[in-house]
DNA sequence: GTAACTGCAAAATATTTGCATCCTT
DNA sequence: AAGGATGCAAATATTTTGCAGTTAC
């Protein structure tokens, strides 16, 4: 498991260290989108905020982890699948918002549904976000 | 058509004002979601910043406008449609994001697919973001 | 006249940058 | 040893709050 983590890092050309592991890992371990705010008190200020500041958009740019558009426009960040490399997110899976506990859930097995545009239009991505109650606060 | 913006903050039992006159306007005249930023510049600085982060706040409070999530988390409003009131927004309908020229757009006639989510969640509502090319930038 | 709205100042937050030090390779 | 990563300090940017003066009704 901790060797998976060391791997992501490796495969794209970036150093291992504690920091970037115990971030990842988080992300590994949670189920649910985490924001700047959330690792900063998950990991207990051992790290500078600026560190995660660095970590995360170094995360972004390689494509491991993606950002997630949400209502209230605060960031959330969660682990891309396969398909992501640098400079070319493929996240097309479905984003939910628990309205109770707050919680960002990435629905990798639930399809992108098709949108009809108007002509002209052409489509790179789709992004799909749903409110709702979670199956945790129901 | 002035007279159909003032009715907008009557019947929403707001005053007024030449500032709101001002932003409804900008909004009922742009093709496009405006950002914070945005309104700023356009009006010349006319108002103050304080005053459109309240005049924007109010609004999307009574329903008038509405937030788009965004894949960079900027924060843009557009006009709702008339299913929006006072706490109970019902914009269900897609928004594009123009790559090229960075606009985003209101795609009101465009009908949100149907979305299949896991056992033990239920939906409110559901935003659909599209990525791409629009229409000028083709 | 009264309540609501605005603008200014200032506080609180959030994010970015520079640089010296430390760690990974 | 060299380059990348980190932490601290500080610069910027963004958003919120308090309050006094102004405006709408």
């Amino acid at each position: 498991m901790k060797e998976a983590i060391a791997d992501i890092l490796k495969n794209n050309q970036l150093s291992i260290t504690d920091n970037r592991l115990k971030i990842l890992e988080m992300f590994q371990h949670s189920e649910k989108a985490l924001s700047h705010a959330d690792i900063e008190s998950l990991s207990g200020k051992l790290f500078d905020r600026v560190t995660i500041y660095r970590t995360l958009q170094t995360f972004v740019d390689k494509g491991i982890i993606h950002t997630i558009p949400t209502a209230d426009n605060s960031v959330m960040y969660a682990l891309c699948k396969e398909a992501c490399s640098e400079g070319h997110h493929h996240d097309d899976h479905v984003h939910f918002l628990c309205e109770t506990c707050g919680t960002t859930y990435c629905l990798d097995n639930v399809n992108i549904p098709e949108v009809n545009i108007p002509k002209g239009f052409s489509i790179h991505q789709t992004n799909v976000l749903v409110n709702g109650v979670c199956k945790n606060c129901k």
